[in-house]
Order: structure tokens, then C-alpha cells, then sequence
DNA sequence: CGATCTACCTGATGGC
DNA sequence: TGCCATCAGGTAGATC
């Protein structure tokens, strides 16, 4: 679910409401969303009474840094959501595996109904050393800008598929399968283009389409398809798709010349391109 | 080393 | 109706 869009939401909200915090209990259901951990018993104890001091986004993850070293790692995977809750008798969803109570009120909730997301509490010097993950992340497209020369430099040196290379989150870290497509439509690039084969003009449209897309995202607070599971943190769902140009639109009209929209398999995974307007 | 696959889960949807 | 197959925003690990 989640692309570099919706955490970066996620992140702001969190950076509103949860930093300068201080956490009082912890409560875990099931072992799975915390499986680094040996059990929740430790989980628990890494958090209780620490301040959140700091939130930072790195590619798709969050990091919550703690008093001390400590930071609290949350990856949402496919389906997780942090919601915040104004207290216990707010209705709790069925797949809520971790409750944070604050100690002024107030709750974090992580809620993962297919269960790839998970949270855990490392310290600073582990995170890049231990968690290779995280260590071997990418240059993020928003923070880290770059020359179009030195982009293109990049694209060389992985002679890749596009499509493939852009969703490599150790080459860019948090574009995932809407992004690359909306960003290769607006570069009109085809998925299955090399790498090593764009022209100069070629990569500066792609760089381009890449910063645009996804910083329009961000304005937007984020994509939410049909089954409108992304949410952020209040719980209210990301306003982007209705710009998206090719996902999730097979067989409609393109926006730009009008051709229909066509689904191909890439990698495994669904992939929409307009054949006519990308080359 | 890189590219390709499969596994990890629950839930929604569509065909029969 | 129900039953079964397929598909879904991601990533790690095995196997070529």
C-alpha cells in the first residue's frame, strides 16, 4: 500500500502529534508484527516511559527516535496503518496488533490486517549496521537533490529495465508499483526501456517526473485505491488518485491522447503503461 | 554478482 | 447462494 507519498503524510502527522510525547504503556497482540523481537515482553520494555523525540522517513520506513539511542523502526508493508485514537474506548479494529498509550492521553495504533508490516526498537548504530535493509537504502528522490547529469550517471552504471531500477530500493529508496508507473507516463517512457539507453533529454524528463510526482503525491497526502486502506494517521484516505494517469485505469481512456490504457505483468506484478504516449 | 521466483498473510472480487 | 481462483500499495530469501 504505502509509497514514499503516503509515509511521508504519515510522517508530517506523526511529527504534529506524537513528537515530544511520552509513552506510558504498550500493549501487543500476537508475536508477528514485532518478529524481530525475541518477545513482546522486550518490546515493551524499549518503550515504556521514553520520550518520542524525532520522526524521520527513510525510503518506506519510520524512524522514531526515542530518548537515548533507541528508535522505533515501523515498516507498514501492504496493508499497515498507524492511526491515532483519542483514547481506550475508541472502537478498536480487528487487526490491531500494537496500542501505544501516551501519558497525556491519547494512543498510536498500528493496524496490519495481511500482517507484512512490523515494528521494532533498535539502536542507532545498529540501524545501519544491522539492519541491511535500511543500510543499503538508496538516495531518497525528494531530499536528496541531484544534477540531471549525475542522475543519468546512475541510470548507466544499473543497465536495468525502468520500471525494475525505480522500484529498486537500494538504487531510490520509496517508489514502489503505483509510483513507477504514474512517474514513467509522465517521463513517457516505456517500463521495459534500458536504463543505459535514454538520451540526455530522456533522463531530465525522467528526473523530473520523478520529483513532480511524487512531491504532487505528497501535496495530496497520499494515493487510497479502491478498498481505500491507506489512510493516515486521523484515518482519512489520500486524495492523488483521482491524478493518477495510468494505474489501476487499464482499459479506460488516456488522459493525454485518448488511447486505451493497457495491463502487462512485469516482474510478477501488474504494470499499466499508454503504448502510445510512452516510448 | 544479478535476475527471477516464491513465501509470507487476510480480504475483496469475479466467474461459474 | 456458495465455492474456488485470482489479485492487492512490499520485501526477504532461495535458487538459479
Amino acid at each position: 500500500m504505502p509509497e514514499l507519498p503516503e509515509v511521508e503524510t504519515i510522517r508530517r502527522d506523526l511529527d504534529k502529534e506524537v513528537v515530544t510525547r511520552r509513552i506510558k504503556t504498550v500493549e501487543v497482540k500476537g508475536k508477528r508484527s514485532i518478529r524481530r523481537h525475541k518477545d513482546s515482553a522486550e518490546f515493551k520494555a524499549r518503550l515504556e516511559g521514553k520520550r518520542v523525540a524525532s520522526i524521520r522517513r527513510a525510503g518506506k520506513y519510520l524512524l522514531l527516535g526515542l530518548d537515548g539511542d533507541d528508535v522505533l523502526v515501523v515498516h507498514l508493508g501492504m496493508s499497515g496503518q498507524l492511526l491515532r485514537a483519542k483514547g481506550p474506548k475508541d472502537p478498536i479494529d480487528k487487526h490491531t496488533h500494537v496500542i501505544i498509550t501516551f501519558t497525556q492521553g491519547g494512543q498510536l495504533r498500528f493496524v496490519d490486517p495481511r500482517t507484512f508490516g512490523e515494528m521494532f526498537v533498535t539502536t542507532t548504530d545498529e540501524l545501519t549496521a544491522q539492519v541491511p535493509e535500511l543500510a543499503h537504502l538508496g538516495f531518497d528522490p525528494l531530499e536528496h537533490v541531484m544534477s540531471w547529469s549525475h542522475f543519468g550517471q546512475l541510470l548507466a552504471d544499473r543497465p536495468t529495465a525502468l520500471k525494475t531500477l525505480l522500484m529498486d530500493q537500494k538504487f531510490v529508496a520509496g517508489i514502489g508499483n503505483i509510483y513507477s508507473d504514474e512517474i514513467l507516463f509522465a517521463a513517457g517512457l516505456r517500463y521495459d526501456r534500458q536504463s543505459n539507453s535514454l538520451s540526455a533529454q530522456e533522463i531530465r524528463r525522467l528526473y523530473r517526473a520523478m520529483v513532480e510526482t511524487l512531491s504532487e503525491a505528497v501535496k495530496h497526502r497520499g494515493s487510497s485505491l479502491a478498498d481505500e486502506q491507506y489512510r493516515d494517521l486521523y484515518g482519512a484516505i489520500g486524495d492523488y488518485q483521482g491524478q493518477h494517469q495510468v494505474y489501476d485505469r487499464d482499459g479506460q481512456a488516456c488522459r493525454r491522447c485518448r488511447n486505451s490504457i493497457v495491463k502487462v505483468k512485469v516482474n510478477g506484478r501488474s504494470a499499466f503503461l499508454c503504448e502510445h504516449c510512452q516510448i
